[in-house]
RNA sequence: GGUUCCAUGGUAAAUCGGUUAAUACACCACCCUUUCACGGUGGAGUGGGGGGUUCGACUCCCCCUGGAAUCACCA
């Protein structure tokens, strides 16, 4: 077989590859940077493995002086969803994720290595197509194929069920010149796969960054390279990229880690150089079953990053929570440096787990509580007003009716030095922790369940008539300590609990009985604060809504 | 079913052959407190099972079990 002949015959118009080696030269960067890339195929909005992989990306390349870029795996034209490109970028630029090369907004593009677009690529795919051709490690498929992933399935299905007959060669593996030419001439499109010369029971050793010294098995499938509509599949992409716009680690997740023979190989048969693999493991949760498995964009509201930006997630909140997944010595590095940037954390390939980590919204929650407690009234509300002008919108008319006000609420129980962690995300503000603020919010459905609806009564028609808004707080607790004896509660909580039956009650429950009327719930924080933050008029608008509903 | 990966409390995990097996979140109790929180103190809870190797094993080896990934002209 002359496969120069075929590969004439196959690819007469592409150029030899040497012009894009001519092109793309190795990068000059000193010794232990790292080159990395985020490569997301356009599908919709980003997954959280993908955000996971691409802080891995971002921080080796950071802290190893390397590099970072952004490609765009758009090869399959059928599962794209338009504005994908966009809403990945826009995801990066809201986490402050910087790429050094890559597409932009706009259809821009910056860098020296591009095109950083697959489906602008196919030029030269069709070179190394036709280099691997004439070196005899490729060959065209003319065989149907499948029409979708369903009778991919069913056909495996009925091998599990047969006994799993061995995987036979493609036969078109060996189809002669004259064969090709003719199918050719019938204008039968062909798909392009590797001759593999593996053999699966050797195997051989190889080193992941995530998961040490392994021993893998040769790959012998005939893999497509190239689909019969002329546009390359991910090995084949990934290694002609890969090599040509010299990355040197591929950071991915792990459901890659069984077809990593297959792509060595075919570097191998290209001549390239191998370029250095962590593949991280697969975020997962547990499920409604009390199973475990990997976290879905479809059917979990964590596993679509989209989520944390509409529910207001600080971004360093999202960041802390995965570094502490990816590297669980962040957490101890936090705590020692409180006050760092984050970026001041030393990232390390090596101290990813290489098992799979379950997603912890309560973990979570407790960082961003955290963050968000240390932040200042004024940089709440701008992240608050950040988040609402653009998810809730109805909120932010609200919040910015009387900034000042709203600054007011946001600092009560701020400025001490025990904070309060109460808000974990944006729309916490309104939902569960300061909607009562608010009149739109406030609703008057008191929480009434074991609470004396007589005592409530008797305790707040008292409380409105000597209530004085001028009271310093020493005061204001004084006069309700003074209400309390005067109504027959304990004022003296070690007698109260003592001899409770002698009294209504104690401070703590006419303070929850006050609450309820300025809050309409049991929880919220220190009760002077908020009196005097909603204001004399409304503190008694509020008692007077009490009495009159029940 | 084949291949592969993984295995310390509910979750994330430290240890890298000798420990009362750290720590954080969650949980419980108590303290602080006018309430809710925050904070403080304490508590319960872990090496999947079975074989080896070793004076000694959570740590090394083997088997089993369990979980996960993958087996597309999808990435």
């Amino acid at each position: 077989m002359d496969y120069n002949k075929l590969a004439d015959l196959l690819y007469p118009t592409a150029v030899n590859t040497d012009v894009w080696e001519n092109k793309y030269p190795k990068r000059e960067l000193k010794t232990g940077a790292e080159v990395t890339r985020f490569a997301p195929s356009p599908t919709g909005s980003l997954h959280i493995g993908h955000f996971f992989q691409c802080l891995c990306d971002s921080y080796i390349a950071k802290s190893t002086g390397g590099l970072f870029f952004f490609r765009v795996e758009d090869t399959d034209k059928k599962r794209e969803v338009e504005g994908s490109v966009d809403n990945a970028i826009n995801t990066l630029e809201k986490f402050g994720i910087f790429y050094d090369e890559g597409v932009m907004k706009n259809g821009e593009e910056k860098g020296e290595y591009g095109p950083y677009l697959q489906s602008a690529r196919t030029e030269i795919y069709r070179s190394y197509a036709k280099k691997l051709v004439a070196s005899g490690r490729a060959y065209p498929c003319f065989c149907e194929k499948p029409e979708n992933f369903e009778e991919v399935k069913e056909k495996r299905q009925e091998q599990l069920e047969e006994n799993f007959a061995l995987q036979q060669k493609d036969p078109c593996r060996d189809l002669s010149l004259e064969e090709v030419e003719q199918k050719l001439s019938q204008n039968k499109p062909f798909a392009l796969r590797l001759k593999s010369l593996g053999d699966p029971e050797k195997s051989f050793k190889f080193k992941d960054e995530v998961k040490g010294e392994r021993e893998i098995r040769e790959n012998s499938k005939d893999i497509i390279l190239i689909k019969s509509d002329g546009l390359p599949v991910y090995a084949f992409a990934h290694a002609v990229d890969d090599h040509l716009m010299r990355t040197t680690l591929v950071i991915r997740g792990e459901e890659w880690y069984p077809s990593l023979a297959s792509h060595l190989e075919l570097f191998d048969a290209m001549g390239f150089e191998r370029v250095k693999y962590a593949h991280n493991p697969v975020i997962s949760k547990i499920d409604e079953n009390g199973g475990k498995r990997k976290i879905s964009k479809r059917k979990d509201k964590e596993g679509n990053m989209a989520y944390f930006i509409e529910t207001g997630y600080p971004v360093n909140s999202i960041k802390e929570y995965l570094l502490t997944l990816a590297n669980s010595n962040f957490e101890i590095w936090r705590r020692q440096n409180p006050e760092k940037s984050l970026e001041e954390f030393e990232f390390k390939a090596e101290k990813i787990t290489s098992s799979n980590p379950m997603f912890d919204f309560a973990k979570l929650n407790d960082i961003s509580k955290t963050i968000i407690s240390k932040m200042t009234a004024e940089e709440v509300y701008q992240e608050l007003s950040r988040w609402a002008s653009e998810f809730d919108k109805e909120f932010f008319e609200v919040i910015s009716r009387d900034e000042n006000y709203t600054k007011a609420v946001l600092n009560i129980d701020r400025e001490t030095p025990k904070p309060r962690k109460d808000i974990a995300k944006m729309s916490d503000v309104k939902e569960s922790v300061w909607g009562y603020m608010f009149n739109e919010y406030f609703k008057p459905e008191y929480e009434l369940e074991n609470a004396n609806v007589e005592n409530l009564k008797e305790v707040v028609a008292t409380y409105t008539n000597i209530y004085n808004h001028a009271d310093t707080k020493d005061e204001w607790f004084a006069r309700i300590k003074e209400m309390s004896g005067g109504l027959g509660y304990a004022v003296d909580n070690k007698e109260f609990k003592a001899n409770p039956e002698k009294f209504k009650g104690n401070v703590a429950l006419v303070c929850e009985y006050i609450r309820i009327a300025l809050t309409g719930r049991k929880n919220s924080p220190d009760l002077y604060s908020i009196s005097q933050v909603l204001g004399e008029n409304e503190v008694k608008r509020r008692f007077e809504l009490l009495l009159k509903s029940i």
